[in-house]
DNA sequence: CTATTTATGTACCGAGCGGTACTGATCCGA
DNA sequence: TCGGATCAGTACCGCTCGGTACATAAATAG
């Protein structure tokens, strides 16, 4: 179908990218509209004929930084063992905490723990996306226990929680301004407890030590 | 020296206690003038004249929340190895993150990892509280080292990173609504993971497995 | 008593908030 | 070329924001 009327004059996912760093920087409820609009070159009608308004932004905004930014997940949940996906969750959550080219943390994160009671849906949604990747990990984890990779006493629940506990610590040390080095050995320090705690085969000798 | 002039007819230590509940709820950003002179029972010149204004409201909340609702924190590093150190302050934490009688997660965190650029300020006092008592933690463990109750190789620095992560990440959770009991799963198994990077005394049998 | 000092309560300030009405500009199809 | 449709830009909406002026109430000092 041919388009009627006048043409978009910016790049509707380009724009949606600089919300997204917005976002990311100032959470919810810091990033006002006009902050949201210079950022992305367009004028406030635009915003709101193009995504709805800021929460619908906002909601559009997690969507894809949940596609672009966190494709690391998905390529960890591919790992063939329970060791090595949270090795690649935790190391390349490292990385992706604290890009030069990204606002340091995570959008989950800094969006909004907590805000305004009018703006509580946000932070509930927030909430609720960030536990839906664990329930995901947790199935994974179930999966390794199926296939004898983890043992039968370990409890793919709290595996999971452990790990995204450390996750989103690593994302709050992150926008504190914690460098990359220093979170990589935190996060060698849990991939130890991981293993530990779990009775995981590991790939190669030992559990490191720092 | 007598009072002279008109008595405050408020408690101003217990109107600070609501502010503190409101501010952890909210967010700094998310709570409003008004929402905390609701909750205190006062009026806004009241505010100013006790207290100086919103931010300086906030430096004093969380100056009350430190001594008030971080003293477990005092308190585990009183204890005498720096396995119960970690054990006291991660299992306290817990505690304190998941109180019935208080907002859910903790103020440092629910007051605002990422703000507006006004209230940058308040985003990296914040920040810097946090990472303040990370050294404490680390300056704690060096003495571990110093007498022998850590190992010589063990990071003072690096442990106390990973606690800290653990913690924050506790807080996070927290205030996605998890329980109180999950919670000190993961903190069982951040335990371990401690024991088994530091080389940590023990101070009974082996780590507990999940 | 009056004078002084401090707190309270109302009413208000300019500024910015999220969101929109309206006027033109720019594309398509007929 | 013209009509319908969609977008862009300005200018504005009501509302709330953080913060304050001002008049009044309640205490002490003399």
């Amino acid at each position: 179908m041919p388009q009627r009327g006048r043409p978009r004059g910016f790049d509707a996912d380009e724009a949606l990218e600089r919300a997204v760093e917005v976002f990311w920087r100032q959470g919810y409820e810091g990033a006002s509209v006009s902050d949201l609009t210079a950022a992305m070159g367009i004028n406030k009608p635009s915003l709101y004929a193009a995504y709805g308004g800021k929460e619908e932004l906002f909601r559009k905004a997690v969507a894809r930084y949940a596609e672009k930014d966190m494709a690391y997940a998905r390529n960890a949940f591919a790992q063939p063992t329970a060791y090595e996906v949270v090795a690649t969750l935790l190391r390349e959550n490292v990385v992706a905490v604290t890009r030069t080219d990204r606002p340091a943390g995570c959008l989950s994160i800094q969006g909004g723990t907590a805000c305004s009671s009018d703006n509580a849906p946000v932070a509930g949604f927030l909430a609720a996306s960030r536990l839906a990747g664990e329930g995901a990990l947790a199935d994974r984890f179930a999966r390794a226990v199926a296939e004898g990779d983890l043992p039968a006493h370990a409890d793919p629940v709290a595996l999971a929680r452990f790990v995204m506990i450390v996750s989103e610590g690593q994302a709050v040390h992150a926008a504190a301004g914690v460098s990359r080095e220093d979170l990589r050995q935190a996060a060698e320090i849990a991939l130890a407890g991981f293993a530990a705690a779990s009775g995981a085969r590991l790939p190669e000798q030992a559990t490191q030590t720092v």
